[in-house]
DNA sequence: TTGTATGCGTTATCAG
DNA sequence: CTGATAACGCATACAA
């Protein structure tokens, strides 16, 4: 119940020292002799006492945190961001204050105010949903705002901006490259589906439509919108009866996984007859039967390296920092695409 | 870049008060003119000032935040909870911090006090494992340190202590009642497979063991120990090659999900010739094909309710609380299991 | 090597 | 209704 009554005066006196020694010995200076240093730890350890956090915070002006803004943590691939964030973050002494926005402007822009009111180091925003829509500026204003105050960094989508850096996939190629593939087996109704207009998707849209229209195939209908929810997905690829589907392409696993589902009802075989890639290698796509190919977009190197750099600047090395990198894709080869080797069999 | 450079003292001078008066304004005091409010205010709105959250902290002695620790978040179920918490904590003007401990007693211990040294105004651990085993004492000792400073939460899982309040499951009637369903369909050959040795996990055992004991069935070698992981739990019941099994309820969907891709691979049909029972139903349970019937322990409902009893906590109400609350569980029937409704047509 | 004194930005107490 | 001022607990520049 009753909080550390205990301050660093107390500690002092109890030590005979003054309390700027204390602090000294506490914060691991060498001017400080031996002997104090030992009198000051045994009351210290004795009591119990640590330094308050807020007093601390005053004076320095940080408390070592930082924001993680996510639009929802229940999800799969955010979540395991956010714990590979956390991760990293500890090891420099940082915690982290975490955040769920939803995908509304209105949540987004709150959840920052708010974040930012905790005077956090900095702000990391996980997801592409976060980048707008590329077009409209009002929809990241509030994140160049937020830049004025801490550096932000943005995981899978890029925003423009002083004090903003961005890590993004290479989404389009990742998608030129695989609907490249697919076709080269000889698929030719390939659908791409996603859920939203996010950086990311529009740039896995563009990958997957040149790809298309470098092999002269009509792009018409091809993309489609669906719902981020299994069930939705499975119930609409069903209400699409006469249309001919040999290859799907989706936006995440989760849509991947309702293509799955709607192949299984329809007794469509998987992948002779229809191939499924999915998108982010997250768990699921392992949890699914049959398991999902998916592209895999390094999150554990990118967040990583995000940390690393909000550390360097946090120590004053901005001007070394790009304020974008990309990162590349790679396939994660499982039971619903054929294999490079398998293609001849199939043929 | 630059922080926030203007404090309650510019405010107080630009408007032509003191900073007692902006302090009132800025908090909502009905002890003030008007005009003051609207002149301070004007101010106020036009520097876009916001008051120092640690100068605040260290007056107020908080920073309206919680602790959460989980073993680690990018657990699908941890995730989950997470989500609903932090939902229902800032609807209450409250932030959380977040931290991951692992599953190791060292990382709980020290996670424990990293949060605690950020002044956090209560603590809450997310998943049976902060529970121990029940019988060495050692292994929660740090839970009852940390209620020494704050109110302290577990979600299922029940640590005894001044200051900690728990919210149990009830998972051995959950499990004791499912085992018995499954005996009633004619179910002889049941397994228990579970990962852990926490709180949760024993008490699951126990309401397998009682149910198999009640129905006269022997209990050698049902119960058996699995990494938590997919290809694990398949290949180890793979390894299991003369051993009959109709029925096989997990810990947590996870290993389901293992039990699934085990009967995949051998040919065998669910539910018809196994039935699998998953536990905590999260998004795993449906991402699966077949979906996993399992068992779900409501987690939103409990999450929600130990918000309010925080929220009452923290406004000074102790007295009235439980220190434990337990929660029914129910069967989510999915494609796993069969219905009791097609039980006569399995006869 | 150690101690003194001050600032950090609020809120709250007490006068007025 | 408003203003002056004392906490809150730590770090640090400056003195000794």
């Amino acid at each position: 119940m009753q909080k550390n009554t205990c301050n660093i005066y107390d500690v002092a006196k109890m030590a005979g020292v003054s309390t700027a020694t204390v602090s000294r010995v506490l914060n691991g200076s060498d001017k400080v002799s031996p002997r104090t240093r030992d009198k000051v730890m045994d009351v210290v350890t004795k009591v119990g006492f640590t330094p308050n956090a807020f007093a601390k915070g005053l004076g320095m002006n940080t408390m070592h945190t930082v924001g993680i803004l996510v639009p929802t943590i229940s999800d799969t691939y955010m979540a395991s961001a956010v714990a590979y964030l956390e991760k990293e973050l500890v090891t420099y002494g940082y915690d982290c204050i975490l955040s769920c926005s939803g995908f509304e402007l209105a949540g987004k822009q709150t959840k920052t105010e708010l974040l930012l009111s905790k005077h956090i180091d900095s702000l990391i925003y996980v997801g592409s949903t976060y980048a707008g829509n590329g077009k409209d500026i009002h929809t990241t204003n509030y994140i160049r705002r937020a830049a004025k105050q801490v550096p932000v960094f943005i995981i899978n989508g890029n925003v423009a901006g002083e004090n903003i850096y961005a890590s993004v996939f290479e989404d389009e190629a990742a998608v030129y490259e695989m609907t490249g593939r697919l076709i080269g087996r000889g698929r030719k109704h390939i659908l791409f589906l996603t859920d939203s207009h996010s950086y990311s998707s529009n740039n896995k849209k563009k990958g997957f439509r040149k790809a298309l229209k470098e092999a002269g195939i009509d792009e018409k209908d091809k993309v489609l919108y669906v719902e981020n929810d299994v069930y939705a997905v499975k119930e609409f690829l069903l209400s699409l009866e006469g249309k001919k589907i040999d290859a799907i392409i989706a936006a995440n696993d989760d849509i991947a996984i309702g293509a799955v589902k709607y192949a299984l009802h329809r007794g469509i075989r998987i992948p002779e007859d229809l191939e499924i890639i999915g998108y982010n290698n997250s768990y699921l796509a392992v949890s699914s039967s049959p398991e999902i190919s998916s592209i895999d977009n390094h999150t554990a190197e990118i967040c990583k390296d995000t940390v690393e750099r909000i550390i360097r600047i946090l120590s004053g090395e901005e001007n070394t920092l790009k304020h974008k990198i990309s990162v590349p894709c790679s396939l994660v080869e499982r039971e619903t695409t054929l294999r490079e080797s398998e293609e001849s069999a199939k043929l």
